[in-house]
Parts: structure tokens; C-alpha cells; sequence
DNA sequence: CGAGTTTGACCAGCGC
DNA sequence: GCGCTGGTCAAACTCG
């Protein structure tokens, strides 16, 4: 994924801006660009985030846009146990490849298809023991160059190879909370 | 042989 | 209550 090119949607409106320059964003040599218009181009209209949003009692006008993180409760099954609300933020790479090299080590423990897209969704979890920071990948059925990545929870620890650029991005979504 | 992937089964939440 | 759906489990499999 060398020459890879990544197309980037963050959230320019509401309070939570990254207060990041987008042409200092890269990942290897990435044309990175923030996106604008975050009403028509929401990452789809899943009922689940939709929910979990009325849950967090966030207005329906504000609902959730690419680069929006919210808090998500734990699993069904309470896998990790953990009562607490999660952070959980998604966010569209223009991308050929599904998997997006951010300096994590993935584990894929299912994959499925789902109903509102043609293309399956892919469930990872990060292999580093005591970290229980999920995502999920999906291809976009609109456009199937962009792919859909959930991010849930927070790494408790560093990168294990070095990705800083794409690092930075994540770290600066993570800390903005726009709720 | 260990780490990661695949894939069918299972389970629980939700809407009707 | 039932069926649908999404998320997870776990055994089998692949690969380096």
C-alpha cells in the first residue's frame, strides 16, 4: 500500500472542528482534504448509530457525520464487561484497500453481511493484550472506493510499527469531543 | 507452530 | 411472541 492514495472526511461544521491542517495530514503520500459537507454525505444512514444516538440523547439534526465520534454502550454480549460508554467515532477513507495501515495490529474475528450495503462489514479487534479497541470496515454501497471505518474505544497503548501521520489524525479525532 | 483469517452458528436487541 | 438483523464466538483452515 505504498503509493496509496487516502481521501480523508472529517467533519468541518459544529463545535468540533480538528484543529489540524489538512496538508499536514499524510500517510505515506496521501492527498488528504477535509470535507464539508457533512449533511449529504453522512456515512450512511444506519439505524444503529441513529439509535445509539437518540440513547445520547443528541438532536436528531446533529446526527452522526464522518469523522463524528459518540459514545457507544459495550456490546450485547458484554464481551469486555465494561459497563462504561465507549468512544466510538467513524470516519471514510478513499481507499483501493480495505484495511487501513494506522500503526495497530488487527485481528479479524468476523465478517458480515448487512442488509443496508451490498458490500460485507469486517470486524477486528486490536491483538495488543488488555487493549479492547474494536473497528469495523465497510465498504460505502454508494461509492465503492470510499471505505467506512468504525473505530470503538481507545488504545491504551503506542503503535506498535511507526504511522505517525495517520496516528495524528486518529489521536486528534479521539481527543476532540464534539458532545 | 503460532498468528491471523474464514465462516457457519449462536445470541440478544429491536420492531412489528 | 416471532422473525430479522447485527455482533460475536470458535473451530477449521491458511500462511509465513
Amino acid at each position: 500500500m505504498s503509493m496509496e492514495k487516502y481521501q480523508i472526511f472529517l467533519p468541518v461544521s459544529g463545535p468540533s472542528s480538528p484543529s489540524v491542517s489538512p496538508s499536514s495530514l499524510s500517510m505515506e503520500n496521501p492527498l488528504i482534504y477535509f470535507h464539508g459537507d457533512s449533511t449529504e454525505n453522512e456515512v450512511r444512514p444506519e439505524s444503529r448509530f441513529q439509535h445509539l444516538d437518540a440513547k445520547n440523547s443528541v438532536s436528531q439534526s446533529s446526527r452522526i457525520c464522518k469523522g463524528s465520534e459518540l459514545k457507544v454502550k459495550p456490546g450485547k454480549r458484554g464481551g469486555d464487561g465494561d459497563d462504561c460508554w465507549k468512544h466510538r467515532f467513524a470516519f471514510e477513507t478513499r481507499s483501493q484497500v480495505d484495511i487501513l495501515d494506522d500503526g495497530y495490529r488487527w485481528r479479524k474475528y468476523g465478517q458480515k453481511t448487512v442488509k443496508s450495503s451490498r458490500f460485507p462489514r469486517s470486524y477486528y479487534r486490536c491483538t495488543s493484550t488488555g487493549c479492547n479497541v474494536k473497528k469495523q470496515v465497510q465498504r460505502n454501497s454508494k461509492d465503492e472506493g470510499i471505505v467506512v471505518t468504525t473505530y470503538e474505544g481507545m488504545h491504551n497503548h503506542a503503535t506498535e510499527r511507526s504511522s505517525e501521520n495517520f496516528e495524528d489524525i486518529l489521536r486528534q479525532i479521539q481527543t476532540c469531543t464534539p458532545f
